[in-house]
DNA sequence: ATACTTGCAAATGATTTGCCAGTGT
DNA sequence: ACACTGGCAAATCATTTGCAAGTAT
């Protein structure tokens, strides 16, 4: 009944499993993808490509932003990488860490918690009896409010 | 438990009832904004600011995206219409007829389906349990696979 | 008559594409 | 060496903003 979303290659868990995959792929391991990879380890949650590129506040070199969404672009084919959309403002880029995790984003303090797959599956069911529907929460997550803003909305009133 | 969606202005469902508030509310009804107000009671349904500027199919005069664009923000103002984000490709654009309807859109089709509020309230318990977010779709839809999808991705396998 | 509105042009923000010089294998 | 890749400029798409001319009240 329900029906999780794909698996991702767990293998592409660390650096150098994925530039072995990207190799393997057809694909150079360049100075721009190795900062691209080093980026989204530092971050270590879903980051905007500019902000890769501005060098995440001086944690890893700068590099041209085109080039970010390149190196981007090939690590989602692979399956090393997962992009969401959280809200308005750019798609925010994650390390897949061998797992297809789902997503919730707050509207109001703009936190986006990310779920392990399974943990939205009860939701899912429920979708699926109220409209037959088949809800993936990976690529569009769940908006609302976090519990924090919900509890000072409700207090607020 | 369950935290509804705000109810809409319960009385804007009607295109003179929209004129009339419209008025009130210190704005002018002018020739571009009947002709988005018409546009929206002839799609009966969400569609892009584009569509309307192009004259939904020769259906309205045809009009300046930029004058389609300030009125739909006027309308959303006035609580007479909200805009719905499906997935890539640009927003749309709905009369909201006294409720704040929610939203599923499928990936796959691009089919949008609105359900009336209320419907969702057991999976936005569900998503509460879960995760403690008051989950809202009437902006931000369910993404997912429309039943007839569904269907065919798991025959296809 | 006086503001609010229009339409056109131009700006913005996110992302993509073309092109040529640079570099990983 | 050769093909893939990087950086820069320019294009694209959705949406917003500035401004002079038009119009609803």
């Amino acid at each position: 009944m329900t029906q999780a979303p794909d698996r991702l290659p767990r293998d592409l868990v660390g650096f150098d499993e994925i530039t072995d995959a990207l190799r393997d792929a057809g694909h150079r391991v360049s100075t721009a993808m190795r900062i691209v990879l080093e980026a989204l380890f530092i971050a270590d949650g879903p980051v905007a490509a500019a902000q890769i590129a501005a060098g995440l506040d001086g944690r890893v070199p700068p590099l041209d932003l085109t080039s970010v969404y390149r190196n981007l672009e090939r690590l989602q084919e692979l399956g090393a990488v997962t992009h969401v959309h959280a809200g308005h403002g750019p798609g925010l880029y994650a390390l897949g860490r061998g797992v297809a995790r789902e997503y919730l984003v707050c509207e109001q303090c703009g936190r986006v918690t990310d779920v392990d797959p399974g943990e939205l599956d009860g939701v899912r069911d429920r979708v699926r009896e109220a409209t037959g529907y088949v809800a993936r929460f990976d690529h569009f997550p769940v908006h609302g409010y976090c519990p924090e803003c919900a509890a000072r909305r409700e207090r607020d009133n």
